[in-house]
DNA sequence: ATCATCGCTGTAATCGATTCCACGGCTCTG
DNA sequence: CAGAGCCGTGGAATCGATTACAGCGATGAT
């Protein structure tokens, strides 16, 4: 590999003045400035990024923890949070946690062994002694879509609990009165919210939320069949199953199909999560739509005013209800949403 | 941040001795090493992978280029690819080229600033000057599902063929005979490839592809509703249309359901790339399944062949037919395929 | 007793960049 | 015309690790 000195050779100059046209530093000659550029062009040189970092002290890339790459809401997320960061400057390095706290931890470690200059996260179940020491350490660190309580650092996130009012109306207008929901695993901070929010939303409609109509799932497909399962083997099953993520949905919408029972006819189903798939299974199913590019620009933003030492703000954006067909025929009314 | 000096003072020995223990030296004493240990426990040091990188000369990363990460497929393959990698002690850092050439250049480059080890790259469609300089220059490649031709890597790649002709043997046998395909970008291989196969399947049965029936797509939905609109106008238009990939099968769909038309009533609708939402669409849709799994983990094992010296070989892993109900309902026979 | 050998350790060079500091030459000012 | 100031430049220190080499004491062989 070629290196600066090459440069400096071919051209003439010493390293400082080829390192000083390179970083665009003023108080360089128009004479060595192009004879500079004329052997970078001709030796083909790119600047060995590690040797830089070593000696600046920043890497120009952001860590991404999600907890799950195979589902679309994460991929998404991703994607958008890495068109952001290389608008910026920065470059984005990936770990996914597969939804296991080991294997995030794995990945929090490798990203700060490599120095990355900030850490984007969207913390898994279960609590991780690591990520508060972290944040604690002062690394620049922000958290997306989910957050850990306790651990003090931005969070960007949507805030569905209006959505969630407004299905539950939806569903009280179809005259949907018995409503259960398969939860996330308690311990994740959008797990909780959620079933919060769709009790508040039934005691507005003076529906109760008994325990049984509540399932505990972990964001997988798998677990959203088997609480469906139980659902449908109640004495009094629900009429309506809402799920809080789109595998989850996927999951119930399995059962569902295994138990010989038809979507919306013979029970309804929502998910949190709204994903272009939906728009295609039989029926369409009806979901809660997160406002995905806002929220990966909103949190690289927030990092990178971290970074750059300017202090970033807590983003909270709504999400919104998408009626499809999964819950019954809605009315043109509420089709509009759509 | 604590450096290794900082440890060396701790344990009150050299430096040399602390990176003697970290590195498993043998002469170092047992005394010295579990003051060293100690150390580095009490300081809670990790050593900083960019200073080592930079002594070393290898990053123990690779790059990870694919052409779209939104594609479940890719996201999938993206996924064993890590964890292939994980378990030889890599870390891999994608870059998502979005179908578009200069933005998978971009990554490259950038992969190659930060001298990964070596590099996975399932090219998108267009040819790139760059990569074959790359390749010519020595970097440690590998192309997995996509190549380009005379660039000579190793290719590590699901061969379609035999399952395109049980495709067409089983829309045969259920009566089809007007059969079209929505292909991908032409300089694509697997574009390429899948067009060929197809026709020869097809003349095995003494059925022709007119031009008419070959739509040109570029692998996401949108081109798959367009491409197959066009399909529907003709005066006779196809029984059956064949997607290349799984975004314009969606796509196909689509547009099939804006015409009015039932799946598989009114017309068949097939894919290549199979994803665990094909089960989920209504109907379920027949797929070409590639073993991404092995797909990804042999890629890995090629690049990392490569990159410690041992020779690797390129991998071609067949491809099989899921029968669905997308094409008419399958015969008990076929149906154990699923 | 002497010298070679071995085990352990520290000093210092090195990787490829950035950047502080000093220096030479020039212009400008008084 | 002397001194101040500025511009362009190069030498060398530095970032945090790894590793070649040399030195040191203890041991064993002759």
């Amino acid at each position: 590999m070629t290196s600066i000195k090459d440069v400096a050779a071919q051209a003439g100059v010493s390293v400082a003045t080829v390192s000083r046209v390179l970083n665009s530093h003023p108080s360089v000659s128009p004479d060595a400035r192009t004879r500079v550029l004329a052997a970078v062009d001709a030796l083909g040189y790119r600047p060995n990024a590690v040797a830089r970092s070593l000696r600046t002290d920043q890497t120009r890339t952001l860590g991404l923890v999600i907890s799950d790459v195979l589902n679309p809401y994460f991929t998404e997320l991703a994607r958008f949070v890495e068109e952001e960061a290389r608008a910026l400057g920065y470059s984005v390095i990936i770990g996914n946690a597969d939804e296991r706290p080991e294997l995030q931890d794995h990945h929090v470690r490798t990203l700060l062994d490599r120095r990355i200059d900030g850490l984007l996260v969207s913390p898994a179940d279960g609590d991780s002694p690591l990520m508060s020491d972290v944040a604690r350490a002062g690394t620049p660190m922000v958290f997306v879509d989910r957050w850990m309580p306790g651990v003090d650092v931005p969070v960007v996130r949507a805030d569905g609990r209006l959505a969630i009012r407004d299905l539950v109306a939806h569903l009280h207008a179809l005259g949907r009165r018995r409503l259960a929901i398969i939860a996330g695993p308690a311990a994740t901070t959008t797990g909780d919210e959620r079933v919060e929010a769709f009790r508040e939303a039934l005691r507005a409609h003076e529906l109760a939320l008994p325990d049984v109509y509540i399932g505990q799932g972990d964001f997988q497909a798998d677990s959203g069949r088997r609480v469906t399962e139980r659902f449908l083997a109640l004495p009094e099953p629900p009429e309506v199953v809402f799920a809080a993520d789109n595998l989850m949905a996927l999951g119930a919408l399995d059962a569902i199909r295994a138990a010989g029972l038809r979507v919306p006819q013979d029970i309804g189903l929502a998910a949190f999560d709204d994903i272009p798939w939906f728009v295609h299974t039989d029926p369409p199913i009806t979901a809660i739509a997160q406002p995905t590019g806002e929220l990966g620009r909103a949190a690289v933003r927030a990092l990178v005013d971290i970074v750059e030492g300017r202090s970033p703000q807590s983003v909270t954006l709504p999400a919104r209800l998408v009626v499809r067909r999964s819950c019954g025929e809605p009315t043109s009314d509420q089709r509009s949403n759509l």
